[in-house]
DNA sequence: TATGAATGAGAATTCATTCAT
DNA sequence: TATGAATGAATTCTCATTCAT
């Protein structure tokens, strides 16, 4: 059709879009920097570089906007979360594997720790309000189900594990190292992101975890 | 008391000193419940049922009060933490009396998760600045040390665990799973706060760390 | 029809006018429902079901627009009294008449009333700037002196009527009436747009009327 | 008691008495100039000479400031009605009074009209809403039932003559010429204004309520 | 003729903070 | 110690209008 064909639809088109990306991305952003309450409008329309009139054309709110951040990142790590392929690895690999994944993911998207904290301090009232809910669960839940279950059967792990409490422990024990890392280095004395620091936390889950799971 | 021997200054420093406290209290309930940047100084006045401009003469600004309410914060958990006498008990009991303690404390004190999401939002600026910095330092730490030497040289724990490390888990376990039990009740589709649901919790928690420390 | 004899100018014009009259409607609309500074031009396009940017096409911008929902609403105004013929009846049953159609016209068109209101509250300027001021001009004025003067040189009625202030009066029963229902309603505490209080109204205006004018 | 006796207190409750007089004036003005959609709450500070965030202070938004001007032009016409003592004077005479009294406070309050206008184009809301509605039915129809009542028995009136109507129909007289008065003149090409224009009107009134009342 | 994208200037409202007593 | 009044600087959001095709 004409919006296909015509240079002009298109262009349009794809100008649309890309400013809708734009803002989001600047959203993400100021929301990680800030968090909710404290993200700025008028900063991240200076942070896309447009016209900050253009957010609310687009997004209708700060609330809608910051829920649409939301679940754009809820996209990216399943997204991520789906190149796994966790099923073609050895159980206690691919353990391993998810572990890596997981503390790899935070520390590349510390913003998305950030948003979850905004998101459950209004008491997840932006995913409740998400149509598009059903994006946001996790397919790897089922996968480590078939994980464990695997591992049990080989008899490496050990049996009667909720793949649920499992993805939440190795989760919270990466979550909470860095997202908390300014009052815990602050509390420690030491600094908790350098790189050997890091590697030794990773090697520490890891061994929690496996310690635990093995048999 | 006061009251009846000074009509006078005496007793103007106890009206004071309650003043500061009341101020504190809703200070915290308010952060608590809408993070730094969502906190009003007016809801605060209001919770605290004083006047507005009492606070500033109290605590000069709103930054300062958050570091007052997060001091106040810490200073807490580390009076309930001084209780436990984790030194008096088995190895593998104390452990298991730490991981409850930490959950039940997060549990009846879900506003000090939300105190220190602030707080790391800001990259720990509040307790930087704060001069009592000290009382902020876990003496946990080092008594967590000991247990895990005694059940090292008892032969029922492994060795080479580092107790920050150790003590960081146990933290996110309970910390993640209760601090971002909106999300992820939205996400898994089941209300993580049922009683069964805490209770399962605090069992795979124990199981983790002890299956993990056990040899 | 045009449409089927030449596909190409003419219909284009057709459509042209179209749009024109459906955006004047839609104007007409938002305007009575919201005044002038009350409008918005987003909504006048959503009522029109086109697309904003036609509006300033057609009309310039929103004081203009307004200026010509004016204007049509004195021109359909005019158009109907031109139906009412009332040389043709007794000076009574003209009298009559008039203050029926008056008030008929009002209450099937409320926005004319608002409309008024709006422009009065504007100091009349989108009259002063309209270049077809003459089309304002009601022959109504010219007719009722006639009547009137027929009426005394019958008897039937008293002399010396100024018919611009019977007019006036005619028009100024009805309005208040009308226009003001709502805070009215509000403070007689009775629905003055029932059935039975709509045509008390109309009895007691013309009662007063022709009580005034008969001898 | 501290408030009275104190010259601080008694101060500090006059200037806050008195700044809430000055919004209202300045809000009253503002209103009747520009309607309530089109008053802007800069300009109300402005004309008040006091800060806009008082204005908040006190009336909460501009909803509520418009409906406190509102409930103060009612309070103040209702005060001035009730200084007419009609009932002192022969039913003509009374009658002639109230037409003056209406006249002449329109004359004096165009405000007045406007802010009816604003509230009957909002639907009454801010008066439906008002708690102090009652102070707005006027105690005036009382009064008139009375006058019409005194004229008839002593015959000089007509009797069946609903005062509500008649009130309606005097306030209407006047305040379609005077509220209309800039499309009016527009119309008519002659000035509604002029001294001379304005006390013929008021002669009409007049006789047409007399005219209509007499037997 | 018709339209979706984009904008600058405002407008209402909010907020931490200070004044004056 | 305590308080009601007052303020300036944001902050979110709106609106008429224009751009580019």
């Amino acid at each position: 059709m004409a919006r296909e064909t015509s240079p002009g639809g298109e262009e349009r088109l794809r100008d649309a879009d890309r400013s809708q990306n734009t803002i989001l991305a600047a959203a993400r952003d100021e929301f990680a920097e800030y968090g909710l309450g404290g993200a700025r409008m008028d900063r991240i329309a200076e942070r896309a570089g447009l016209n900050k009139r253009l957010i609310y054309y687009y997004f209708e709110d700060k609330e809608k906007l910051f829920q649409a951040v939301l679940e754009q990142a809820y996209r990216d790590i399943r997204e991520q979360e789906a190149q796994l392929h966790l099923l073609d690895l050895e159980p206690a690999t691919a353990v391993r594997r998810l572990i890596e994944f997981t503390w790899d993911y935070y520390l590349a998207h510390p913003e998305f720790m950030t948003l979850l904290n905004s998101a459950n301090l209004h008491k997840a009232r932006h995913l409740a309000e998400s149509k598009r809910a059903r994006e946001l669960n996790s397919p790897l839940i089922e996968t480590l189900a078939g994980v464990l279950e695997r591992g049990r059967r080989e008899g490496s792990f050990r049996g009667g594990v909720d793949p649920v409490q499992l993805y939440v422990s190795i989760a919270g024990m990466a979550y909470f190292y860095l997202s908390n890392n300014y009052t815990l280095s602050a509390i420690f004395g030491r600094d908790l992101m350098a790189p050997k620091a890091r590697s030794e936390r990773l090697s520490h889950m890891t061994e929690v975890i496996l310690g635990y799971l093995s048999r």
